[in-house]
DNA sequence: ATCGGTATCGACACCGTTATCGATACCGGG
DNA sequence: CCCGGTATCGATAACGGTGTCGATACCGAT
């Protein structure tokens, strides 16, 4: 661990100013090839490290995009950023991501965190935020986007889909296929807004046909295939008569299957299931789940190419307001 | 979106120096309670967020800890993802997540990008990589730390378990159990280092006691429970007589379960199933699969301290290489 | 009243890089 | 051979904060 390189080494190495050694390591014009060549050689060999904190002080320009999820512990939110970093792969940007553990004070200061970085863009999950988060939105000389959810308003930008509407969705797959006795098995309700509004649709689309949900229970904690299982076995102990069970999403949907398994239950003969995500690890089961795609690669590839486009143009963007639409499939279990 | 606002304005319109209104927005000494109530104020109403690349470049410190991991869409990494964040949560420090996508040459680029932005600290997974990555770890003016594996030559701190140890162990339970026909299925195989050292480990294992593999599998895709079931299949299909299957993964074991409960095969009676990592979210399944824990959680903590303790001590730290022992839990499947 | 000590604050330099603009060298055309 | 134009390079001033150290005010003790 030799003292460490500056630029002006480098270009003391190479009998050049900073300035000149500078434009040779970024690709700036107005150096010869022959210097160029001579100066990335002497760089790579002393393994040189641009200081890019001083460079981007200097040139008030920095290359990431701030993408803030509620957690990394599902399958859901890695697959938006899948469709980000595919997308911003071909330009100078790249993600990074800060985890704000579905509190909205942690995510306050998570976002300031990261807007203290002067980000080139902003993607943050949700449109439930504190009034300091709003305004610090509302303030950033950066293209913000809000994703996953459009139900509700929009600080700036804003992609993703309808939960409340996909809610309602699955209600009316549900009644359609007659059922009557339905419950609904939810995790992290008190925190997570989209499943709350997806439960809302859900039993709003059960009003609109004077459907009453049967039994339904929220659970705090994190889902898990255990947890699904173990909620799915107590409600139909205390509901034997249930012919239908919504789940927050399809990992939980996953351990009511496997209750069923367990306990000889047929499904759908039995009891019908259906989750939320279309989550791609969980196919390959006995059976293939109902449940709603929420078009996550999707809704990642246009938030970042939100940001790729206010780039390129001068500002003053046009506000975009994109509401996909969440398909339902309905597997072999409604 | 009002022009931004910079300290200097906040100083003025506190009526204060620079310096004193920077003091009191970092609660840094010398500076009156109340003045600084007042800056502390004025900042909120007019909602300034400092900026933290001049500030870094001016204090000479970043509290960001960069953390490199092949893949996030696993549930492997944001696990000790959040061992890591646990407790780097109690200090002023902040993970800053990169994804390397299983590929060296990218993993060399995401590294540079980083240590780029002179992070306190840097946490990688993997003890293999190129060349020029080798020299940057080696010559970061940060503690660097190499998580996950301890098969290799690190080029500071190490913290993980062994791979070959880990696949060698399960061989041992397996043939302690009686089985001889024996089958891998693996996924990634070129690309991850540590499923390879299982498999060596695990053949290895094997020869010890003069079992040969009778039959693999090495996939390039990503693991998921669908490809685990139907490599299974085709792999029963062509070896009828096989009693065992070790995986690559959970997901990929799960998978295997799958299809020996749609093929109306006895587990372990008929065949037995191992996978590893012993991931808490696909507990919960019909059988408890056996597996080896990856100790992910502790990994990421130890890592995480490592980074703080060098943070407290004047730097000079003594290596710290941290071999953790992979517990196997044999379920039901074996 | 004088003095040393502490609390509070500000002026100035500096962090490592890049934008700007001027300087120099070199080239072909008239 | 002179001149305008281009290619190449360097000196200087930022960028927006913070470390350092000196200045000032205020306190109780002598």
């Amino acid at each position: 661990m030799t003292k460490k390189l500056l630029l002006k080494d480098v270009a003391k190495l190479a009998g050049v100013s900073e300035m000149t050694a500078s434009r040779a390591l970024r690709g700036a014009p107005d150096v010869s090839a022959k210097t160029k060549a001579k100066i990335e050689e002497i760089a790579r060999t002393h393994g040189y490290v641009p200081n890019r904190i001083a460079g981007s002080l200097s040139s008030q320009s920095v290359n990431l995009v701030a993408v803030v999820v509620p957690s990394l512990n599902s399958f859901v939110f890695p697959e938006v950023l899948s469709g980000i970093s595919a997308v911003l792969k071909e330009s100078p940007l790249k993600p990074v991501v800060g985890v704000s553990g579905y509190d909205l004070e942690e995510e306050e200061s998570v976002i300031r965190e990261m807007l203290s970085w002067r980000p080139s863009g902003l993607i943050v999950a949700g449109l439930e935020h504190t009034e300091a988060t709003r305004r610090m939105l509302q303030q950033a000389d950066c293209p913000v986007v809000e994703v996953m959810d459009v139900d509700g308003d929009p600080v700036r930008h804003c992609v993703g889909i309808s939960h409340l509407q996909a809610g309602g969705g699955m209600a009316e797959q549900i009644l359609a296929r007659g059922y009557r006795s339905i419950g609904f098995i939810g995790t992290k309700m008190p925190q997570d807004f989209r499943a709350r509004k997806r439960f809302e649709g859900f039993t709003d689309g059960l009003a609109a046909q004077n459907v009453t949900l049967s039994d339904m229970e929220h659970y705090s904690g994190e889902s898990s295939i255990q947890t699904g299982r173990q909620l799915t076995s107590q409600m139909l102990a205390r509901n034997p008569h249930l012919d239908c069970i919504y789940y927050s999403s399809d990992v939980m949907s996953v351990g009511g299957l496997m209750h069923c398994l367990a306990a000889g239950l047929s499904v759908p003969g039995d009891i019908a299931l259906a989750g939320f995500n279309n989550l791609q690890i969980l196919q390959g089961l006995p059976l293939q789940l109902a449940t709603t795609d929420a078009c996550r690669h999707e809704i990642g590839e246009r938030a970042a190419r939100i940001i790729l486009k206010s780039r390129e143009t001068g500002k003053a963007e046009e506000l975009v307001f994109d509401r996909l639409t969440p398909a339902i499939s309905l597997g072999e279990t409604l």
